[in-house]
DNA sequence: TCATACATACCAACGTGCGGTACTGAAAGG
DNA sequence: CCTTTCAGTACCGCACGTTGGTATGTATGA
């Protein structure tokens, strides 16, 4: 294949062949002869020019679909208009009504085949988006006294543990009835941390995120 | 090698060493030469002919693991002299407590190079511990009145995350501190559920342990 | 001309399959 | 009760195809 003018056009096409692949055979299963087949004439080395491994493909995959969220995340933080509860109302609400989500949903990735993926989204859930983005909203609840606690650091992550992992149905698939019962239990948790979160339109959005889901994977 | 007349003790051998193997280097980095190597004389053909591939070993080896810990709830589950709200306390009290603990612990795995682990962790406590152990659990303190919910299956499901996951140092190394933190509003979590199971000599043996774990590391 | 965007050829190491061998335990025969 | 036989199996070790990765060559644009 001809030389690239745009090279960051060849990077995109490289890591667009890995994220679907990724994505339907998990990581493991997916080879860099793989990723050749599906790029149209570019070469091993074209690849090996760009990444310097299998695994840094894999990172910058990961990157691209964290830094969307991520973005998201330090949009709603940096607000001045909400007080600290408002905010995580308005990150929950803002998380399951995206259109991005619907294509990573539709995409349908197998984390039973993606265990490496599975743990970025896990390390990057307690490592950088609950101390980044969670963890200030709570300490800002603290002072403005929208929210209660000794312990934020802890809260952000076990409230953001449950909502990325365990209510993520591309991890954990459950039926439409076991989601709303998930929702449900959630609402209590964070009930019992004297936090309002969870109200009627975003359990009707979940109920339908879910049923989405649940249609892709027929 | 001669051949063994108790062909069990090889397979025994083989998982001991892919065990030893797995836990100090992941299982990615973990090669059949690497379990050959270690095995005194035993061949690649040995290895073969008692499992189907590298990934069956891994199945047995987690297998083991995991037998231990769920015999060990599947007796205070069968338990009659106690309500369920008091199994719940003796299941985390005996988890924390048995020697068996300790070795794992100082094995030390690093899931952080071992995300087939960790993920085959997730998925015995989501889809077997949960809804085997601590689920019949609080369907019995339901009917004796000595928890509430209306959602026993979720409720279960998020406790044991949150215990056998978010509060594992394997997983999430902590300082002590931040241990202790997260032990104090797993506490609070529960007790938003009604539930009192996180006493004062519980959170002793905690602090030990995560003491264990940071030397062991050094 | 010179860095860079690729192509090509190649490598060591990997997981796995397989033909072969030597041992075992039980049945068969005396 | 002792020996012979023989099928089953524990194990060996190499060959095979594929893998991730590299070294080197070549063409293109600034």
């Amino acid at each position: 294949m001809a030389r690239n003018k745009h090279p960051e056009e060849t990077v995109n096409l490289i890591l667009d062949v890995a994220f679907r692949l990724i994505m339907e055979k998990g990581y493991e299963h997916t080879s860099i002869q793989d990723i050749i087949a599906h790029l149209g004439g570019l070469s091993k080395g074209a690849i090996y020019h760009h990444f310097k491994s299998k695994e840094d493909i894999l990172v910058a995959v990961i990157d691209r679909i964290t830094s969307e969220s991520n973005q998201m995340l330090a949009e709603i933080r940096d607000r001045s208009d909400l007080n600290g509860n408002e905010k995580l109302k308005a990150i929950f609400r803002e998380s399951i009504t995206r259109p991005v989500q619907n294509d990573i949903f539709t995409a349908a990735p197998d984390f039973h085949n993606n265990p490496k993926l599975l743990f970025s989204l896990l390390h990057d859930t307690i490592e950088n988006a609950a101390p980044n983005y969670i963890l200030p909203i709570i300490e800002q609840g603290i002072s403005d006294g929208s929210i209660q606690t000794e312990y934020p650091k802890q809260l952000a992550e076990l409230i953001l543990l449950a909502a990325n992992v365990w209510m993520n149905p591309m991890i954990f698939d459950s039926t439409e009835e076991e989601s709303y019962c998930k929702f449900m239990v959630f609402r209590q948790m964070l009930q019992g941390f004297g936090l309002d979160i969870v109200d009627d339109e975003i359990l009707v959005r979940l109920q339908e995120l879910t049923s989405i889901y649940q249609k892709s994977k027929q």
